[in-house]
RNA sequence: GUGGGUGUAGCUCAAUCGGUAGAGCAUUGGACUGUGGCUCCAACGGUUGGGGGUUCAAGUCCCCUCACUCACCCCA
């Protein structure tokens, strides 16, 4: 028997109708705010990620998925991000732009709850707008979405990480600390550390983060205009009402980030309990060959996010309304005749196979949930009617044929 | 990549100390020949994930392997 790649999923039913929902809800609420869609390729060059994620991350280093063809290594995408910049850069396009996109990703890690190798991203960017109201305005827009589609039960966490120039002089000072505790913290930070070295707050050891915890943060180094940005967007999400949380260990794990980051976390969901993250990424644009743009953006998994919501969540539905079944093969025709005119009529129906014994069709007419089953054979043909069940109450009537459209429309 | 848990009929699960693999639901047929659901009766259904080992005897114990799942790691 064959089976599906590991980390893959067949999604149908009522969880496609409900991520279907969620889609269609992300499309109408943030096309209202300006954001144009956007699908950009399943696969790219791999280099493009290698430059924008980082090639010391852990994405890069071992989840990516790649394969050669003719020489040239090609990545099934990962993150959302730098594809819609290289789109916008290789397409030419002006600034200020928002863009929305609903694509899989993918990444080679061991599933888990809420974790799969091919996922859902909903995303937007917001590219040319440096300043810290554009921050404020995309997590107020992440939480009205979240609002919209009946979330509940999230906490905002929010940090500042500065850009080049504050790290570089944070990251002597946070030297100077570690040093004489270099001991106490496990091999995996000491190696992060080298090379990555706002990462170790990302460690989970208790042990680490003792010495963390009385460590010096980035947010309390940060440069003037850095400093000064950051404490614009507390204030703009005053404003907007927005609460959050300031959590100073917050650093991310992709290397494009600058100032602002941000998490909104569920309570209670468990190890993949980040639903929305983002920031802003000042310099990747330029590190992509593009134009000097300051952007800003963010994206959920809504995968995770129907892990939190109820299951009567509201979506588009199609009941089957008829089924329509004949007598023998005699009837055939004016059974598909019957089908056809409902289904144009706007009715999900469905016909039976009019050689098969009538019990059986009922019986798949039941199976089914049909509201109505239409029955046709020799007397209902001497007669000039229909005769319609309706399978909830069993109750069976007798419709004239020239009235059987007038009753379709009343339904 | 590392650890834990679980794999028995289509599904959910039993099977005592190692001693003939079982139930409910589902399916099919019948009771009921042009009428589904409810009830009753019957039938169908298995390489116990796969491979090896120990034993007179393995679903059960041991080893390997695969799959699923949860967690670590990382991330949406």
């Amino acid at each position: 028997m064959y089976q599906k790649p590991k980390g893959t999923r067949d999604i149908f039913g009522d969880e496609l109708k409900r991520l279907e929902t969620m889609n269609a809800v992300a499309r109408s609420f943030f096309g209202q705010q300006g954001y144009q869609e956007i699908r950009t390729p399943t696969f790219e060059f791999a280099t493009l990620f290698d430059r924008s994620i980082g090639e010391t991350t852990d994405i890069v280093e071992h989840e990516i998925y790649k394969f050669e063809v003719n020489r040239k290594w090609y990545a099934l995408k990962p993150e959302g991000t730098a594809p819609v910049l290289r789109a916008f850069i290789e397409n030419k396009l002006s600034l200020p732009a928002r863009f929305l996109y609903i694509c899989s990703m993918y990444r080679r890690e061991r599933p888990q709850k809420g974790r799969y190798r091919e996922f859902l991203q909903i995303g937007i960017e917001l590219l040319g707008e440096s300043e810290a109201f554009y921050d404020a305005e995309i997590i107020d827009q992440g939480k009205r979405y979240l609002d919209l589609i009946g979330a509940k039960g999230f906490n905002i966490e929010l940090n500042s990480i500065g850009c080049p120039e504050c790290r570089r002089a944070y990251r002597e000072r946070l030297g100077t600390y570690l040093e004489p505790n270099i001991s106490k913290l496990c091999a995996d930070c000491r190696r992060r550390f080298e090379h990555n070295f706002l990462r170790i707050f990302d460690c989970k050891k208790e042990t680490c983060h003792k010495v963390y915890d009385k460590a010096p943060k980035i947010t309390d180094n940060l440069c003037k205009d850095c400093a000064a940005h950051y404490d614009g967007v507390k204030m703009y999400l005053r404003k907007y009402g927005i609460e959050y949380a300031e959590n100073k260990k917050l650093v991310r794990g992709l290397d494009y980030y600058t100032r602002t980051v941000f998490e909104f976390k569920h309570r209670g969901l468990g190890a993949q309990d980040t639903i929305i993250a983002g920031g802003r990424y000042d310099l990747l644009m330029k590190e992509l060959g593009g134009p000097n743009t300051p952007c800003t953006g963010w994206a959920m998994g809504p995968e995770r996010l129907l892990l939190t919501m109820p299951k009567e969540v509201p979506h588009i539905d199609k009941e089957v309304t008829f089924y329509v079944v004949g007598m023998g093969e005699r009837y055939m025709d004016e059974i598909i005749r019957l089908r056809n005119d409902i289904q144009a009529r706007g009715h999900v129906c469905i016909s039976g196979n009019p050689d098969a014994p009538l019990k059986q069709q009922i019986k798949k007419a039941d199976k089914v949930g049909t509201a109505y089953t239409v029955i046709y054979g020799e007397d209902e043909e001497k007669e000039g009617v229909y005769a319609v069940k309706e399978m909830k109450t069993g109750k069976q009537t007798k419709i004239q044929r020239e009235d059987f459209k007038a009753f379709i429309e009343r339904i």
